[in-house]
DNA sequence: ATGAAAGCGCTAACAC
DNA sequence: GTGTTAGCGCTTTCAT
């Protein structure tokens, strides 16, 4: 197995054509115009050898890794492969590679990543990051050393993002509930340190403030699970009986919240929503709300491409009304 | 933002030190004995001028990338985000990145992904091949170029593999459904190109011929869905409706199966069982089997420090007994 | 124990 | 349009 079978170089692609390495060079990379017909001797003999070209001596020339870093907070957070699968796509599209680094919800683990990925001379680091604030420093630090883009999760304004809506996603729930007549809404929202999920609940408390207003406003905090999903219903249900519709900051919370009201999804007394689409949600007929990935992905490669250093980007989630809010 | 800070290379704290490269270099690497004197004026050098190796340099010198492959059939499977976890772990420990590629269950892209892979120079791949035949012939070219381990899924017992058992694990639910007065057992497999999947049927087939030799062989086939194991719970219980026991080859196919037959997670008619021990076990109380991850991981990573270009591990599964096989 | 020099594979200035 | 030359940053002979 393995043990390196003598890679073909640039060298005796040149030697074979009787070329010289830059011309190769050159039709290799389009750097520059070839006549036709040397062009074509280059790529018969490339071919013919197996030459592929070493991307370590060319970054080293270039300067350029045609690799990407991407940190996201937690690979077992199911919206975060969503993310990752688009992201690899869309990479793949353009001819980059993805360097994924998992950040375990420390900032410090985020920290030594983005360190990591800045001393590989990634050309473009897209990140989600762990912590409102404690992901900060190390967020400033990257952006300049190498083009940093905050993709889902944002935390600096200044520096570029690619998001998706939260509010409009939620203003969709609250008005089909209200159109089916619910209105004594409850929200169960994530920790305070997770930016889409603070926006999540800031969008709530505004709509019943325009939509309810004489209504309490029923809001209380879960952690990422199921469990924990159950404890905040029981919660919500003994602080404020008359609730008949709950919405949650993610669909781990919802799946424990249509546990503690009674199994089965189907037409229901009190109305659920969950967050993020996860298989969770299609497995139990959840409504919950998907935010556009790939476009986000493709978005976010896109201002890699243009090295653009501001950037908002803002673009719209989709509601996906299933059985729990029938 | 970002627009390179001109980085401090070598030749500065060579400068700096008025050493030659070489011994800083020396220093750095730890490659060779330096008066202990020297060492630490280089070390203070390089920290007050912030200078970092470039791998890049570093790379095109040494051949090494420091740098992992890793190939996973589906990022969106569940089971995958645990490995991808337990993998980061494992080669962050050991000073090495990891290159994910996600092959979308799709021999073609697998490919693809494998050819980057070598192309890049990663010091190791380690994959979870999509098909047991189809990705046979990348694989096979992918270890002639670079160390190549099979993680999980194994299609071919030459190259080294690092597995969890799966007989195992089914023959421990089996027991433990006889010990609870089932006999009438089922079970769902996935498709047949998956080679974890096939080993868990298989070994289903012997035990029921071991344990329970007059009955039927209670089998079907469903996909990697909820509804697809509704279904396949539907043709189970028409088929034979005597059935007390519903193993499945995965959670997502065992949660279509809960909903089949009745919803709520508690103390059942029929058990289940699924596979991987996902968040929708986790969250559904639904008996499954765990991966050793985390260990499968270590025992890869020790086969790339080690060169092995053989090897055959498999690592004890555990089974989580929960609500689902009471 | 340290230094000088070569060179990994590639591309980009600079000639012509 | 093509060739020559230099050099990216590092490690590693080969000297001393």
């Amino acid at each position: 197995m393995s043990d390196a079978p003598a890679r073909v170089t640039i060298r005796e692609v040149a030697r074979d054509t009787g070329l010289s390495t830059s011309t190769v060079s050159r039709v290799l990379t389009g750097a520059r115009a070839v006549s036709p017909e040397v062009a074509e001797r280059v790529r018969e003999s490339a071919e013919r050898l197996g030459y592929r070209a070493d991307p370590i001596g060319r970054s080293l020339r270039t300067r350029r890794t045609d690799t990407l870093g991407l940190v996201i907070p937690d690979v077992m957070n199911p919206f975060f492969p969503q993310l990752v699968q688009a992201v690899e796509y869309a990479a793949r599209q353009r001819g980059l590679a993805v360097l994924i680094a998992d950040a375990s919800n420390d900032p410090e683990a985020e920290r030594a990543a983005l360190r990591t990925l800045v001393d590989r001379r990634v050309d473009a680091v897209l990140i989600s990051p762990t912590h409102l604030t404690a992901s900060r420093d190390a967020l400033t630090e990257a952006a300049k050393a190498v083009p940093t883009i905050q993709l889902d999760r944002v935390i600096d304004p200044e520096l570029p993002f690619v998001r998706a809506d939260q509010g409009g996603p939620v203003e969709a729930i609250v008005r089909h509930l209200e159109a089916t007549k619910r209105r004594r809404l409850a929200f169960i929202g994530q920790r305070i340190t997770i930016s889409t999920s603070v926006e999540r609940e800031r969008a709530f408390q505004r709509l019943m403030g325009e939509h309810f207003p004489g209504e309490p406003l029923r809001v209380v905090t879960a952690g990422m699970s199921a469990d924990s999903g159950r404890a905040a219903a029981r919660d919500i249900l003994s602080s404020w009986p008359e609730t008949d519709a709950i919405i949650c900051a993610n669909d781990l919370i919802a799946v424990g919240v249509l546990q503690e009201l009674g199994g089965r999804a189907a037409r229901r007394e009190v109305a659920i929503s969950g967050f993020d689409d996860t298989l969770l949600a299609r497995a139990l007929h959840l409504t919950s709300v998907r935010q556009p990935v790939e476009r986000m992905a493709d978005a976010a490669l896109d201002l890699v491409a243009a090295r653009a250093t501001q950037a908002a980007i803002e673009l719209d989630s989709e509601v996906i009304f299933r059985l729990s809010t029938t």
